[in-house]
DNA sequence: CATGAATGAGCATTCATTCAT
DNA sequence: TATGAATGAATGCTCATTCAT
């Protein structure tokens, strides 16, 4: 049995393994060099030995996805916690995604990447069990909206759509942070980010 | 000098031409099978003389992003033409750019393909005579927000702001349309984007 | 010595099991997507256990082909036992082979993999059994002949190599199924075995 | 003129470059051993030239499959002409084909390999092109025969069908060359040739 | 005996780009 | 200007075989 435990650790370890060398190339030269030899080189394993832990290359970027919303999920715990107003955690929730698609950047990437691409990446199996993950998130956002409203601070007929739409506004706007030096060459993206999740909560608050 | 007007002609003619090629080619197979040696087949011209015209297939690529995010300008300015009602023409532009995502799923995508990319394709110079087609296109949002204070009927302090605001979450609701069948399994997504628009305009409309 | 024999039998047992798991495969899914790692999955084994049972890959087809072999055999035997007639016999057995080649496709083929690679297998002990499963099946036709030869209804003074030339021309045409559809256009392949078949018969019996 | 001549000229001889190699290749190592990159490495191109000059691998091998049957159509050729009699010319058109078997074997090799393989190698159009050389075998015969049928020397109801079985014999016997060894131990290979020959051209002539 | 993790050579094919003519 | 032949790196993936446990 210890021998058992053992193998299997060793087993998850490997497949750690392989993901951290999928990360550090993914992070390191964008998506489009991040070959399977590659990831084999930088894990100093055979190639072979990838596909005898992942299926395909698509499942190590699920792999890598759900890590990211995973990592994204407990820092918005983590901020959730620390407020009990609720639109004090609205506004948490959005100061999270910032922060993490600055300071998790190729996560960031990542996970935006996929959203973003014309072509479908994912087998439906796969694409579920990723946007699964990203389901967690938005659950929160909408647990807050319900909450809010619960104690009669926020007002809405459509909380679950409001959610979305929150979310989707953060979305958008984190992707125009490649505009900045350009179409909003005059404007600070921090500011229009922070002055856009305020207007969104002031939307919901009772007046 | 007529011979210098008739060789700029016809260098514009053949850029025209290469154009037409990629456009055609990117319509029919998606951006992933546009090739430029398949470009020079379908323009009946050699491989190299395409090279002779672009510097790079990205530049090719960029040329039609413009063309893309014309159109969208043009299909928008009919709109705002029809209507009179700034918060029915903020409506329009919504709707126009839900069309657009729709209709001219090729210009759409394409777009977005360097709008999601982790590297930069384009030097300086090229990126911002990109990015200004954008800005003309924020600028319409602008001038109707702002055409809407005017007129009393919206409350802003910054119209700039919200204008940014307005189409990012346009923009990062379209890009959720491909988590229709997950995340957003029991919403309709066009629903979700007609509610969205309609907070927006709420949030800045004078009560 | 009961556990020598139970070893011996265990041994035995374990090969089939193998053999099992490698026809079927092969049967399902055709000669190219044989391979030992499907064959260890289909049997429940794991993979180096396969190679303790063949010491190739080769080793396992070689098997499949003398089973392939002796079908055809005891095809052959059946349809000579429901003869008496030499002539019919000789019938007979070209009709087997010709539904062996398309009842049993598989084994079929998997004989002429054997016999069109210029390649050599097999060590020489390995070939020669094969061969001589081979062997056994001219045998019966070289006995057909002679027996007719007996009974005064043929007449041949090389038995063995009419037999050898009999067997080479239906190995031959049914090698030309493939043509059926441009050199064969206007000729049925069936009909045109059974003519060569005829005039092979007619060509030793006595006028 | 000059230019263009010279270059179809070079084009043509590329292909043959490419052509030499494959055939080295293939007749050095077994078809299977066979791969662009190692055709690319002998004939001192790169990869991509090959991919320039044929389509495929697959066109490579019909390639050399037509020139294989294109030799042995002018083998045949050369030997009918040297003789008159049909009966002669039969055996001639059997002994070139054994022949060719020998001397060129790689060719031989080529040929069978192609139609002894139980997968479909070459698309319906390719396919299609090589049969037809295959065909201009299968005229010869026929020809000889029908020529035979008016000089009152051959008597044969159905020439085509003769013709196909003809050709089929020698092919599967050709193919037992391998069986020398084994099965055929106590034969000589030639021997059983020319007489199945014989006995194939008794079977048509007038007694 | 049995396992299954690890290997790594090997494959066909694509394509942006260059450059001599 | 215009051409198109030539390049060769790069890719995802398979699989027979080995070997430490």
């Amino acid at each position: 049995m210890g021998t058992q435990e053992r193998k299997a650790l060793e087993k998850q370890l490997r497949r750690s393994q392989i993901l951290d060398a999928a990360r550090l190339l993914l992070f390191s030269s964008g998506i489009d060099s991040v070959s399977i030899s590659g990831i084999a080189g930088k894990a100093e394993l055979g190639v072979g030995t990838i596909y005898f832990y992942f299926k395909n290359k698509e499942e190590i970027f699920a792999a890598l996805q759900e890590e990211g919303l995973d990592l994204l999920y407990s820092k918005i715990c983590k901020i959730i916690q620390n407020e009990t107003a609720p639109e004090k955690q609205l506004a948490g929730i959005a100061n999270a995604y910032y922060q993490f698609s600055e300071e998790n950047k190729n996560y960031f990437d990542i996970i935006n990447y996929f959203l973003s691409s014309p072509t479908v990446f994912f087998e439906q199996e796969l694409k579920q069990q990723i946007d699964m993950s990203g389901h967690k998130i938005l659950k929160i956002i909408q647990d807050t909206i319900l909450s809010g409203i619960h104690q009669g601070i926020f007002e809405e007929d459509a909380p679950g759509r409001f959610s979305m739409m929150f979310w989707g506004t953060l979305h958008g706007l984190l992707h125009f942070k490649k505009l900045e030096n350009t179409v909003l060459e005059n404007e600070n993206h921090l500011d229009l980010y922070e002055y856009s999740v305020n207007k969104l909560i002031e939307a919901i608050q009772c007046r």
